[in-house]
DNA sequence: GAGTTTGAAACT
DNA sequence: CAGTTTCAAACTC
């Protein structure tokens, strides 16, 4: 972290990072200010079509670009576009754009305000000429990925959201929807759905009534996912076409590409497991090869095949109900995080820069939320992915979920929508490894903030033009007290949506969970001369990077949790089988709790007290840190690999096979990977008495469903012991390298028990990759109960490096 | 809702 | 690194 800095932000020093093309873009970008407001909206700093243009054609970027999207290949991306009525009418934009977004996911959404989105889950960004000329008046980029010598790759990182006004006619002129005024959006499924709707049905009708609500509700059918990760270089030239076309349109046109995708464990994937398949993980992440391999696999179920979107679109929704459950899973996570925290994130771009010293660009651990933009467009994440996080990369950790605030703009689709029957797959997995983002909700409290909150979001906009679009939707609608708010924390509803209480620390020490948690207070907080809000950017910057200076973890996830997501999926290591598997970084030191209440940190994050905890009259649930574990499901996880480790004979396997299901719920809730946020996401109610069983988070639960409605075997785990399913080079350096005795984490622990490597992020099960070679060596024997794997199942987890 | 308890964070 | 203080969450009533 000592690097020669130089000035950049706020005087905030930057790393050399910052010649990285990205910065060097995002320099360009700057001074980026909010153009003009509509409706009292501000409109966030934009970028000229120009600018972006001439960033994604640039040779450095292009070269980054070859690596965080080497692989581009056509999957299936659902595009969904809203506009607005008239301009799709007058337009005709929406047979076009049909044309244009059948490689690409592209979404065209008609903004709160009054300004059609176009969203375009890459990358690059060719606008069309006339918006080159045009002056940028509102563009996000939101950059995730690591620098030019990012080689690890997972840069999927960059995320660039970019908002054109093609049309420098008055946006304001545009009637928009957010304040009550009809609401003429057009949501657009896919290009069929286009024409039909544009010119079947009439624009009116469709548009009607198309506002966010009911997209999430109604037009939730109409909705396509797409999975962010990667598109092919050809939905390029068609996106460029698309956007050419619909140039006389105000656009404000998103593109982004997941960032997310560090393969360590941080990621998303690690809790998502599977995530990689989805978009996560960008083909170019791993230099290894391996990624591309995982690309393959994931995506290949994904590809559509030309016009047949819809199709495509059903076939995903049965992937993800079904088949896909990682998938599903991750894209239910991410979607989580966004809806919680897209707009409170702070995206510590100082920080991000200063952090990287390093030529190579590590994925940051936190930036589980590569994705977010806040509603300050001024923010850029810079999610790095890397292999390794040294302590000086570290910067990254804990940090700052900004990209979410996009990911509202591309609406998401949340798990809900998965049950729904319409999924998003595209999202993203990042989830962020944080609490905050650990503050996923179960799935129905997702859903219920999907619902509201996707339109809060929208609204919050209007209401909040002068901060982050502010908070998580939930928190917009919860103007409960700060205690009511965290009672529903508690209840597993969303730690997204913190909420702090801070009276002294001005919301700037890491006292303050929101600080702490990398998001900005917002109004629900009951926080008194708070600084931590976007206005006071430079001073939280400021002090972050002070205390990370202090404490390079400081902001890295608490909690370490088993590094192999799909083992975690079921297939754990022994070690893994509970939620042992995850410790506390720096352990608790409890002396009267007995680890037995939320005071202490190891029992809040629902998992065992490890020997870094200094812990006196360890009583803790989740293991003691004498190693008792306590944890019946160890046991019960060991009778059930026992039973099915016993030769399949007729009646027995059928009478088995129940049982088997029994097990494998056990299993899947307890592991690792499907608590993810559990402890934080799905806390039992810890006050209510009982220890919090991260074991029953509806995540878990609902992914149980899904294997089970696939009949998808989950395969016992005899891992080896050796085994790393991501390789060491998974395990974020700063964890790795990290000698605090918050890392005191090890892969075995003096009591016997096999801790998997430091694993920065919730339950994020780093390491999909892992899992899923585990899962598929373990498939085998199971293989008799996967009868009908599906064949997506069966594809996606074939591959494994071994 | 006020007050107490608790342990992390910050400070010395 | 240990001890102390500060702080805010967790908890209790």
């Amino acid at each position: 972290m000592d690097t020669p800095e130089r000035s950049k932000v706020g005087g905030t020093p930057v790393s050399k990072f910052e010649d990285s093309p990205i910065f060097n873009f995002i320099d360009n970008l700057s001074p980026i200010q909010p153009v003009k407001s509509v409706h009292g909206a501000q409109v966030f700093p934009s970028l000229s079509y120009a600018s972006i243009s001439s960033f994604f054609s640039s040779p450095q970027l292009n070269s980054q670009k070859e690596l965080r999207w080497p692989v581009r290949q056509p999957f299936s991306y659902s595009s969904k576009f809203e506009m607005s009525s008239e301009s799709a009418a007058e337009t005709n934009l929406c047979p076009e754009i049909s044309d244009s977004t059948k490689l690409s996911s592209c979404s065209v959404v008609a903004q709160e305000k009054s300004n059609i989105a176009c969203v375009l889950n890459e990358a690059a960004v060719d606008p069309p000429d006339e918006c080159s000329t045009e002056p940028s008046n509102s563009t996000q980029v939101h950059y995730g990925s690591g620098g030019p010598n990012h080689n690890t790759a997972p840069s999927y990182g960059i995320k660039a959201d970019l908002r054109f006004n093609t049309d420098p006619a008055p946006i304001e002129v545009v009637p928009f929807v957010s304040d009550g005024v009809e609401r003429r959006e057009v949501l657009f499924a896919t290009e069929v759905e286009l024409q039909e709707k544009s010119q079947a049905e009439g624009s009116k009708e469709i548009v009607e009534g198309c506002g966010w609500e009911d997209l999430l509700s109604d037009g939730v059918d109409e909705m396509l996912i797409f999975d962010n990760s990667t598109v092919s270089e050809t939905c390029k030239s068609q996106e460029e076409s698309l956007l050419a076309k619909t140039n006389k349109q105000t656009c404000l046109i998103s593109r982004h590409v997941d960032v997310l995708n560090v393969p360590r464990n941080i990621q998303p994937d690690g809790s998502c497991g599977p995530c990689l398949q989805t978009a996560t993980e960008g083909p170019a992440l791993d230099n290894n090869g391996e990624a591309g391999k995982q690309h393959g696999v994931d995506h290949t179920p994904q590809i559509l095949s030309g016009s047949s979107q819809k199709q495509a679109m059903n076939d995903q929704t049965q992937k993800i109900e079904g088949n896909n459950i990682c998938i599903s899973l991750g894209c239910e996570v991410d979607s989580q995080l966004h809806h919680g925290m897209r707009r409170r994130c702070l995206v510590f771009e100082s920080f991000a820069r200063n952090s990287n010293n390093n030529s190579t660009f590590q994925p940051s651990v936190s930036l589980p939320c590569t994705e977010k933009f806040t509603s300050d467009d001024r923010h850029f994440t810079s999610s790095r992915t890397g292999s390794g996080l040294s302590p000086q990369t570290l910067p990254g950790i804990g940090l700052h979920l900004n990209t979410l605030a996009t990911i509202s703009k591309n609406r998401i689709v949340t798990p809900e929508t998965l049950s729904s029957g319409r999924h998003l797959l595209s999202m993203p997995c990042t989830i962020s490894p944080f609490p905050p983002l650990t503050a996923l909700k179960s799935f129905n409290s997702e859903k219920d903030q999907f619902n509201g909150s996707e339109v809060r979001d929208l609204e919050g906009l209007d209401n909040d033009s002068s901060e982050v679009p502010s908070v998580g939707l939930s928190e917009d609608l919860n103007h409960s007290s700060p205690k009511k708010k965290k009672r529903k924390i508690d209840n597993g509803e969303t730690e997204a949506c913190k909420r702090c209480n801070c009276k002294k620390s001005k919301c700037l020490k890491l006292y303050c969970e929101c600080f702490a948690a990398g998001v900005y207070c917002v109004e629900p907080c009951s926080c008194q001369g708070c600084f931590n809000k976007p206005v006071h950017e430079e001073t939280v910057l400021a002090t972050r990077k002070q205390i990370e200076t202090r404490n390079p973890l400081a902001f890295a996830p608490k909690v370490i949790r088993a590094s192999e997501p799909v083992q975690d999926v079921g297939i754990q290591e022994e070690t893994n089988k509970t939620p042992a598997s995850a410790r506390h970084k720096r352990g608790c030191n409890c002396k009267k709790s007995s680890c037995l209440k939320k005071y202490c940190e190891c029992y809040q994050a629902g998992v065992g007290c490890s020997t870094s905890c200094r812990c006196e009259g360890c009583k803790n649930a989740f293991g003691r840190k004498d190693g008792e574990e306590i944890d019946h499901l160890v046991e019960e996880m060991d009778d059930c690999e026992k039973q099915m480790d016993k030769p399949d004979d007729g009646q027995q396997n059928a009478a088995t096979h129940d049982n088997k299901h029994h097990c494998t719920d056990n299993i899947l809730l307890d592991t690792p990977c499907f608590q993810i946020c559990s402890p934080y996401v799905n806390m039992p109610s810890l006050s209510s008495g009982k220890p919090p069983q991260s074991s029953t988070s509806s995540i878990g639960y609902q992914t149980l469903q899904m294997l089970r409605k696939c009949d998808i075997p989950l395969p016992r785990r005899k891992i080896d012991k050796h085994f790393k399913p991501a390789s060491d080079d998974d395990t974020p350096e700063i964890l790795r390298n990290d000698s605090s005795p918050g890392t005191s984490v090890k892969t075995s622990s003096p009591n016997g028990k096999r801790v998997s490597p430091p694993h920065i992020g919730l339950g994020m099960s780093p390491n999909c990759k892992g899992g899923r070679k585990l899962i598929l060596k373990s498939i085998p024997s199971l293989a008799s109960l996967s009868s009908s794997v599906p064949d997506d199942y069966t594809v996606n987890y074939s591959v494994h490096p071994h």
